[in-house]
DNA sequence: TGTCCACTGGAACGTACGGCTT
DNA sequence: AAGCCGTACGTTCCAGTGGACA
């Protein structure tokens, strides 16, 4: 019955509570607003190349270039459904499907997704992906339609799974009789033509655009546009919103930090019932960012990913070798009563936790000793001890003493 | 100058699983 | 029910390597 009050106290002052936000939505990544500062001439550019399906006839391939947070899925969404709303007022079909291929994760389920919008529906697993290619390919043909494809984020695909499809998906116009495909590319690295075969490169990009990163006043014009929409009159000081978009602008320009800032810097201040929304609050939300983040990517770990976290975080060095990190992990497993994976596998899992910024890895030779990495935890040791407190089934190598193995002891003297 | 360490990281393959088609 | 599929996760094998040391 406590805890009840507590929940009353909690939401009464929530309901009562003076509100900053007129709008919270505005502020999230994927609303797309009616004015797009600073984009003006990337819209009329990408409006003008796809101008041609309103005649009939198919618009080039786009390849779209930038960092995240410049800009690019938002003009493009922006640009298509205006295109699509001119089409019904000019009585041309056309239609556009939006991808996330790092979201959507697989060939196969690119494809499916792409089926399910032209009203094909296909089962999660079980078919080939040619087979899938397949019924998309004939279930688009018959809805007689000038067809855009989006693939957003599609560097995240090809690296992982090469770029056949996309050499499948550039030559389907030549076996479509009744509809048109054009395809529109986004991709976050610049690089990626090197990954590209040279026929799908020269195909895909047969116009290209390049989104250059906002830069700081660019993107405090584009939060000042938006707390317009999300915030009470006269909530947001002028420091705050300076901070937020220096900040941002010092990471590559990325709206969508500046946003993602705002927003949580709104609802700080709002849960310390502020009357209005100061530099110190947007610090704070830069904190409560980064600590959600890994709380998050620490929970979602796999057994032995975070049992090979935890063999960093006993072994408490400034930089351990994989070697070393290997049979702390060892024990670990014993301890734990779970098999063990093999060094060359603790080796990908280590290569996982460094991108996932939980810890830092980098390859060294030691010479005669050696190429290893080193490898050091890149988060607060209290942190870890925290999230992994609350899972009950690490009580027991929480506390875990490290038996230094002889290999680890050699190790220590060479270097 | 060549050797050799302790790995790295690519590639091919294996296994378990859920789910399809026929 | 048989045969096939994609996905996730893992193993096995092995060529390659930066640089301290003899």
């Amino acid at each position: 019955m406590g805890n009840e009050n507590v929940l009353d106290d909690v939401f009464d002052n929530f309901v009562n509570r003076v509100n900053l936000f007129k709008d919270r939505e505005v502020l999230r990544h994927d609303y797309i607003p009616d004015k797009l500062p600073h984009r003006e001439n990337q819209i009329r550019l990408l409006g003008e190349r796809v101008a041609p399906v309103l005649k009939d006839a198919r618009c080039s391939n786009i390849f779209i270039y930038g960092k995240t947070g410049t800009g690019k899925t938002a003009v493009t969404k922006y640009v298509l459904s205006h295109l699509e709303a001119k089409a019904k007022q000019y009585g041309a079909q056309v239609k556009f499907c939006y991808v996330n291929c790092h979201v959507t994760g697989s060939v196969y389920r690119v494809f499916a997704h792409l089926s399910q919008s032209v009203g094909m529906s296909i089962p999660f697993t079980g078919l080939s992906v040619e087979e899938v290619f397949d019924r998309f390919r004939v279930s688009l043909d018959t809805s007689r339609v000038l067809f855009i494809i989006v693939l957003d984020e599609i560097d995240a695909l090809i690296k992982e799974k090469g770029d056949a499809f996309m050499y499948e998906l550039t030559r389907i116009n030549e076996t479509l009789v009744k509809s048109k495909v054009s395809i529109i590319g986004i991709s976050n690295d610049l690089r990626l033509k090197e990954f590209l075969d040279p026929r799908v490169f020269s195909s895909l990009s047969e116009e290209e655009l390049v989104f250059r990163p906002y830069d700081a006043s660019e993107l405090r014009n584009i939060l000042l546009e938006r707390s317009k929409l999300s915030f009470q009159e006269g909530t947001l000081t002028d420091s705050a919103l300076s901070i937020c978009s220096a900040l941002a602008a010092a990471e590559h320009g990325d709206a969508r930090r500046a946003l993602d800032l705002l927003r949580v810097a709104g609802e700080v201040a709002e849960r310390q019932e502020a009357k209005s929304i100061t530099e110190v609050h947007v610090q704070q939300a830069e904190k409560h960012i980064e600590h959600d983040r890994v709380v998050d990517a620490l929970n979602n770990l796999t057994l032995h990913s975070k049992l090979v976290l935890l063999s960093v975080y006993h072994l408490n060095k400034s930089s351990a070798t994989t070697g070393e990190i290997y049979d702390v992990y060892n024990e670990l497993c014993g301890e734990f009563g779970v098999g063990i994976l093999t060094q060359r596998r603790l080796g990908s899992l280590v290569t996982e936790l460094d991108a996932m910024g939980l810890v830092n890895a980098k390859v060294v030779s030691k010479g005669r000793y050696g190429r290893t990495k080193k490898i050091r935890l890149e988060i607060s040791r209290t942190l870890v001890r925290d999230v992994f407190d609350a899972d009950g089934r690490f009580n027991r190598i929480m506390d875990y003493k490290v038996c230094a193995s002889k290999k680890s002891v050699l190790n220590n003297k060479s270097s």
